[in-house]
DNA sequence: ACTTTGACTTCGG
DNA sequence: TCCGAAGCCAAAG
């Protein structure tokens, strides 16, 4: 499997009104620390849910307009702002452990 | 094959 | 709370 399917696998799983951060992605999709590489495929992908990733401590990471969207979506599907951030406590989306006895195909 | 590029994360001051 | 440095990994040029 390549890391760009099991990325864009772990945010598809994102349900509406959940966020997650590049790291927690990352853990998701089996590649811990490749944050950076959630990034690529968030920008290079289309029809992705870009916008329930957020930065650590659930903070947007982007500039402009894309930020201002971004945090327009987020509150569209519920999601609550506390200042410049996400309230992680709330909306934190855990993922899935990887390879646990129960659930796995492979 | 090597270098650059990213919407990152974590830690220390 | 803010800033800088180091660590991280794969894709694109």
């Amino acid at each position: 499997m390549i890391i760009q399917a099991r990325i864009v696998a772990a945010i598809r799983k994102i349900p509406r009104g959940k966020v997650a951060t590049y790291g927690g992605v990352a853990r998701g999709a089996g590649y811990p620390g490749a944050a950076r590489q959630v990034v690529g495929v968030l920008r290079r992908s289309f029809g992705l849910a870009w916008h329930r990733v957020l930065g650590a401590g659930g903070q947007i990471k982007l500039r402009g307009d894309s930020a201002l969207e971004q945090r327009f979506r987020l509150e569209a599907e519920g999601v609550i702002f506390r200042g410049r951030r996400v309230d992680m406590k709330r909306h934190e989306f855990k993922f899935p452990p990887k390879r646990s006895a129960a659930g796995r195909r492979k």
